[in-house]
DNA sequence: CGTGCCAGGTGCCAT
DNA sequence: ATGGCACTTGGCACG
């Protein structure tokens, strides 16, 4: 049977020893965590200093670095991923670990004089992250809160349209214009825009003044030209927003933020 | 001799052994590293679920709580200080960590099913964090861009004043009225509104339209109704704006900034 | 590459 | 508690 090993411990080391375990680290693209007595500078778009104590420094695989102390959400001094690690034996007894930074131009220098514990973690995380509200849920919000799509924004019920059952949204704007919303859970894609033109292709015949838009957390990347050249809009929708905006008013039925079309 | 352990390593915990060793190091409130396969799911002002992987989660001395994956310098998940943090064994073989948060009501579910490593730190930190510019910094900076105090607002150096060195800087408003600004670099309290009220309240005599302005990048607690008690003002200095204002003009003399006085 | 905008922003101090 | 504001904001998409 194999036996696992996804972390190394190295206790009690010494600055010089550490030498070789952080730059090994740091070049398998581990993630490095070192506890241990520093002192922490910064210089960059402004400049810090940090006296002694013991603080958890974490070295990630994008070679971020968080400088984090006992208490508080944030770390007290960090490098955003990318920047450059680099280790240094300082009097042959301290060890130096600066982080460069070169866009915007930001150095970090660590400075310990002891290390209570090394660590060296090799993460299999292949799990997908996903923040959302559902589909359903961002359509209850612009029902509730057109202005959400734009000021004097209306949603229609039409009888004619809701058995087909296939437009999200069907309301007019401000200056009576009918407007056809598709709305993406999450980032909008390609297919998402080819969507909604095929639903507003047709009715733009009968109406060139109808418009299209996609109501989505997310655009994807090369997205906005797509829509631009179809001649289709884009809303941001705030997920944060929508959360709000339903928790208000729990329990409404959408029905009832409909307004009838003017007959 | 004292054998200075301000750590422990607990290798491959079951999760039924590790919910004792947890809830300890919360109630001690140590830090806790906890690594291993998990699970998490958020709820509140906006919702996200991330599948199974290895993931690291710091609960720190304020019940504050970072969930890191392997990249990014933002954690994945996390919670602010102060939510609760409870832990229960699920189905036996499971072990979940819930941080709940009231205010807003937002909670946060880990579910490990292993766990490769727990860290309890006990870390000793009094070293004082000071994010700083020097009074000299903000004095050139505000020198090279007067409109750091206020818009059309110049410097005046002043052969009569000069001597006596303890003005900051002495210029003139938009109206043309004079002004005393009085620079600190970290936070003002009550010692500083004397000192510029020692200052501006001479020369008021000679002329009542005067000014006083206090410029540093804080303002303590309850110094505003004091400032406004001494018909003095507040003008914050942003940091960071100093560094780049310093950074683009390297090397220049302050002497260079001031207009002399009209004759 | 700089610019603009959003964020479960967070944190800090004001009312 | 609520609101306003700054942040070494970081991050992402766009020009």
């Amino acid at each position: 049977m194999l036996q696992k090993t996804n972390f190394f411990v190295y206790p009690n080391l010494t600055p010089k020893d550490s030498l070789f375990v952080i730059q090994n680290a740091v070049a398998k693209q581990s993630v490095l965590l070192i506890v241990g007595n520093c002192r922490v500078d910064y210089e960059g778009r402004a400049s810090s200093k940090l006296d002694w104590g013991e603080r958890l420094v974490m070295i990630k695989s994008d070679r971020s670095i968080l400088i984090h102390r006992s208490t508080g959400y944030e770390p007290v001094n960090w490098q955003p991923p990318g920047c450059i690690i680099q280790t240094e034996l300082v009097s042959g007894i301290d060890l130096k670990i600066r982080a460069i930074r070169s866009q915007p131009r930001e150095t970090l220098e660590i400075l310990f004089d002891e290390l209570s514990l090394v660590t060296i973690l090799n993460l299999v995380d292949k799990g997908a992250f996903s923040l959302y509200v559902s589909e359903e849920d961002i359509k209850k919000s612009i029902m509730l809160r057109p202005s959400l799509i734009e000021e004097n924004f209306r949603c229609i019920i039409d009888e004619k349209m809701q058995p087909t059952g296939f437009i999200d949204i069907f309301g007019v704007d401000e200056e009576g214009n009918p407007v056809i919303i598709e709305i993406k859970r999450g980032t909008v894609r390609k297919e998402a825009v080819i969507q909604l033109r095929g639903y507003v292709e047709p009715l733009s015949k009968t109406n060139p003044k109808i418009r299209g838009i996609i109501a989505a957390p997310k655009l994807g990347k090369g997205i906005k030209p797509l829509l631009d050249s179809m001649n289709l809009e884009y809303k941001r929708i705030n997920v944060k927003k929508c959360a709000e905006i339903l928790k208000r008013s729990e329990g409404s039925k959408i029905s009832d933020f409909f307004t009838k079309p003017k007959s």
